[in-house]
DNA sequence: GACTAACCGAGACGGTACGTCCCGTCTTAAG
DNA sequence: CTTAAGACGGGACGTACCGTCTCGGTTAGTC
């Protein structure tokens, strides 16, 4: 983020020469700690100090804890989205939903649900990970709504943003609220649900 | 609590009974210091300075800050769920959420936000709130689509608590996530969708 | 003393019916205490806990902690002041200060540390203690210079309280200060030191 | 401290150094606090507050409450040993225990009983006055008495630490025991009675 | 090649809150 | 109507982190 101006105009040379060995140690102690001890052990200081590194530093390229272990989570982590393609939409959202739903049942999950609740006691944090984590999922997921639209197996004016929610939300509900698995079986009734509430043939016949 | 034991043989209430005056105020104080100065602002010390009361009291019969705000939160605020009878599951469906967006469009949405965020790091208190409060409103909706099974608005084999998920899974993730409102526009699209999703198919046969 | 007052009128017999069993356990529980874990381990609650006792029933009898200590010492533990009688000043004063010390090298001295400490910061337990403990032990050693005076060992008009001091201070001083032991050589050289500067002959010699 | 190893190699001065701000704040704020309230007073809470500090600084370079009173003590107040010289022994000594009584009698005494009293209960500070406080004393004293030695007024093999017994046990005794005061009249029986049983024998052969 | 400004590690600093320990008083129920 | 049991308001403890700051030292252009 800090370094996606350095490419452009690179007329204040001398500003922001941070050491990418500290950046990295960083985000890998971020890392460790999260996986050995869970969030709640994550602190600036057990961060500074397993990085060797001093807490200014932590401070300098990064404004809270949330803020790095999304950077650590995001770019160390090869979290990627999923984006299937295998020609039905039904498909492409069950694979979707199976594959998210994998990932966060082991500790991915955990880290994420730490992610989200401290986003709620840390609005600039809320933002920047609405912007970073979520949005960057919403619009896979609406790409492969598209491609249902671009296919006929969705109504030209599906509201995508709502269909995002009802897929997302659930999802989310369970995963913060624990009182049911994400599984292969809910990855087939969220999916099924969502389709057949929005078959253009069944919605209008 | 201490007094659920004692129709039986009443040989051990051994245990002294708390001051209900002490529980009062400090329920009330949690409630004065979320409403003038929000939830990162109450601290156990907060709470038994306002409340006039050693700490001690506090941590002899509550485990943690979240803990207090719940049953501050559920006994002494009117936070009633709805349960609307309107005659038909829509109206009612619609009753519902959009009574529930009312409430959680004010303060009230940040305290419900901040205790489900501090569900996320206190296993215990996740627990106790699930009970406590997500436990109830499910029922709640429950019992409103039992009413459409009745009245046959709603296939009698229908998944109860998925639909639950269906119906909280996107208010929730909203709530949470802020990147639309929870407005009446909302309340329609979700009551509807998920009524188009679920209608018996011998209606449109 | 308390019950000083009891044997004498008696007209109000319902008026403190101080359990003795309740006494015993609590000067004993402070005892055990004291030798197990030592005078930082005694409080009030800990007495009462192990007693069995409530602290009320402490706070009746005892004004603070150093007070049951002074009872449950001077009481349960047979520490006797010596007041040996060998025929001679001499002897008699090294007697009396060989087994002093020996009492003084056990346990005991930490406990008579701890009760001088602790009188330093309570002015009303200092008075109890000089009044229950210092003065028992001053006169003691006041009548042993008195039988030297009788013997003509001493002078008649030596300052007993004065000479006193001279025994007293330096015990009391390696016993707090802890600079040199108080073993067999130190009582005889205070006792000869002091014999030797009272020696009606060399004196006026 | 820190700074002593600096004449050497230099190469591990890495321990940062201490706000000397802070340092003489905390000192000025013990003092004060003990002298407007008594040592009963003297908290780390209160100090902190007082010295605008933070309690962590106050631990990160004083174990305890009584080491900060200690050196408050020694450091900031003119508390000098007192080292006459007046050409005799007899005159040497009276003095040096008038002046110290002179001391004694005020605030400074209960300071002093404070801080012996402490020494009772946490022996790690028991060892830090012995040191810093009470050997200073001893050895002025002892001073006095080896110039009483060269003047030929004391016999060259007395046994000086005996006697800086004699001379600094009575008046521990009274300044702990408050039986009697540490007045002129003391000072005088105290010296005469100490050198009356050193004269050397030659001189009243 | 020396200068110099920034970064860097280390961690001290003022500060807030934590959860615990005891204090001395007060309340309850049980005998 | 006195107990034991222990809850109560309160004060201080020593600890953990926060976010800021102050040090020397290191390093990377620029002069």
């Amino acid at each position: 983020m800090e370094q996606s101006l350095q490419h452009t105009i690179q007329k204040t040379p001398l500003v922001q020469r941070r050491s990418e060995q500290a950046h990295q140690a960083i985000l890998q102690a971020a890392l460790d700690i999260l996986e050995s001890s869970g969030y709640r052990a994550v602190t600036i200081e057990a961060i500074a100090a397993k990085a060797g590194v001093g807490k200014k530093t932590i401070y300098r390229w990064w404004p809270s804890k949330a803020t790095v272990v999304l950077e650590a989570f995001t770019v160390r982590t090869a979290t990627v989205v999923p984006l299937p393609n295998e020609g039905s939409l039904r498909a492409d959202l069950y694979i979707f939903l199976e594959t998210s739903f994998r990932i966060l049942r082991d500790v991915t999950g955990n880290i994420v649900r730490s992610l989200m609740a401290e986003a709620q006691f840390d609005p600039a944090f809320g933002e920047e990970f609405r912007v970073t984590f979520i949005n960057a999922r919403r619009e896979a997921l609406t790409e492969l709504f598209k491609r249902g639209i671009q296919r006929g197996e969705l109504r030209a004016d599906s509201n995508l943003d709502f269909l995002v929610d009802m897929i997302y939300g659930p999802m989310w509900y369970r995963l913060l609220n624990r009182h049911a698995p994400l599984d292969e079986a809910f990855a087939h009734q969220l999916s099924d649900f969502v389709l057949s509430a929005t078959q253009p043939t069944h919605r209008n016949g």
